[in-house]
RNA sequence: GCAGGGUUAGUGAAGCGGUCAAACACGGCAGACUGUAAAUCUGCUGGCUUAUGCCUUCGUAGGUUCGAAUCCUACACCCUGCA
């Protein structure tokens, strides 16, 4: 793949007590690690502009192929101009494969070798996701880091019974995805990058035949998943510290799903490069944002009611440098207005990306 | 003036003899949210105090009944017709 080429995928920097600190190279530019990804599931992070993204530091946004298949399809998008263009950002863009749509409506579809079919909530319809699929709908958005197509499974009794076959299976779908995606890029001048993805669930010895199963690859970058489901804090940091020795320490690091600002410290601090969440927005459209010492606030208390003052008078934010108040944003959720989601997401948003640009050296 | 309808907790609105401190919605208070089916969801929302407990509430004042938000009488206010 791309690490073939003169130019490494990821150059790292400098090593200071387990942060790493570099820079991923993408065909729509090069990123400093570690860095944060707003998610902009269905082509653009809730209630955001781009330029507010941008005002964030934020330098890459998620997108998903399973949302962005379903509505407005791949190749409307691609007659648009690609994702790129259609969304209006030109800086990188990362999209999910559609593996944690696996787990999320395990409810509602059915998985089988080939893949996994979905009903369509809209109306009804089987949609039929699998690797060769994902990685053709990916390709066509425009990508520019692509993500293999995995099996994510929970951590209820019925999913911790399926660890190993989705272990198992995950990386069959990866062997997949690669001959799929080399398939498809042989002629490109310019192929987006390819992740893979190591699963395992709680099981240590499964995580790491996982990971070293993916770094026998040549993938380019290396994604930690189907953590943060709800196992809580202590087990996560537990398999994360486990874990950071074993990374390919020349290719980049991905933990998915992670946003929490404690998590996020700690896996900075355990070798992690690149993380993304919906936390950030999603927290903020539900009123509650981060404030200096990592401590979160319920915008939408009583005892903000007449508070003159900023989310976070340290912060550099939009919201926080245009003065905007706690009383005046409690009003604004209280009545319904979306602006109060918006001004909290960046904030929000910003909050990670400062925390993250304060681990970067060089 | 006559006839009819109405007055329920912060608001709207069910209930029309006991299982009613009173449905439901909104509002209020608090919480949750980790590769977004999430501008969503959960709990509480008369007082005391947390109990298979007590007290005070359904326009006001009386009455009937073992028992009334529910039935009767009077009064007050509101609405709709006819004058």
């Amino acid at each position: 793949m791309n690490s073939t080429k003169n130019t490494p995928v990821y150059a790292l920097h400098n090593t200071t007590n387990g942060v790493r600190s570099g820079i991923l190279h993408t065909r729509a530019g090069a990123v400093k690690t570690p860095f944060f990804m707003p998610v902009g599931t269905r082509g653009a992070v809730r209630s955001l502009t781009p330029e507010q993204v941008k005002s964030t530091g934020a330098q890459l946004i998620l997108g998903n192929t399973y949302h962005l298949h379903l509505d407005p399809g791949e190749k409307t998008i691609k007659k648009l101009g690609g994702l790129h263009a259609f969304m209006n950002w030109d800086g990188p863009i990362l999209t999910d494969s559609g593996g944690f749509q696996v787990f999320s409506l395990a409810h509602m579809s059915k998985i089988t070798e080939e893949g996994v079919t979905f009903n369509n909530p809209k109306n009804g319809d089987k949609v039929l996701l699998t690797p060769e699929k994902s990685m053709q709908i990916q390709l066509d958005l425009g990508a520019d880091i692509i993500m293999a197509f995995d099996d994510v499974v929970g951590l209820d009794d019925t999913s911790r019974k399926r660890e190993t076959e989705a272990f198992e299976r995950t990386h069959r779908w990866l062997d997949r995805s690669i001959a799929e995606f080399k398939l498809l890029t042989k002629d490109m001048e310019k192929p987006p990058l390819l992740f893979g993805i190591a699963q395992g669930g709680l099981n240590k010895d499964l995580r790491k035949k996982s990971l070293e199963m993916v770094q026998s690859t040549d993938v380019d970058g290396i994604a930690i998943g189907g953590l943060s489901v709800g196992e809580g804090t202590p087990l996560m940091h537990d398999m994360l510290e486990f874990l950071s020795p074993l990374y390919d320490p020349a290719r980049a690091h991905y933990l998915m799903g992670v946003g929490e600002p404690e998590n996020m410290r700690f896996v900075i601090e355990h070798g992690i490069d690149m993380l993304d969440c919906v936390l950030p927005t999603r927290n903020a459209r539900h009123g509650s944002s981060w404030i200096t010492g990592d401590k979160k606030i319920h915008l939408t208390n009583a005892k903000y009611k007449e508070d003159i003052s900023v989310i976070d008078s340290g912060c550099d934010c939009y919201t926080c440098q245009s003065g905007y108040s706690r009383g005046f944003l409690r009003h604004q959720f209280k009545v319904g207005e979306t602006l109060a989601g918006t001004l909290t997401s960046i904030h929000n948003i910003r909050y990670l990306e400062r925390l993250c640009e304060e681990y970067r050296q060089g």
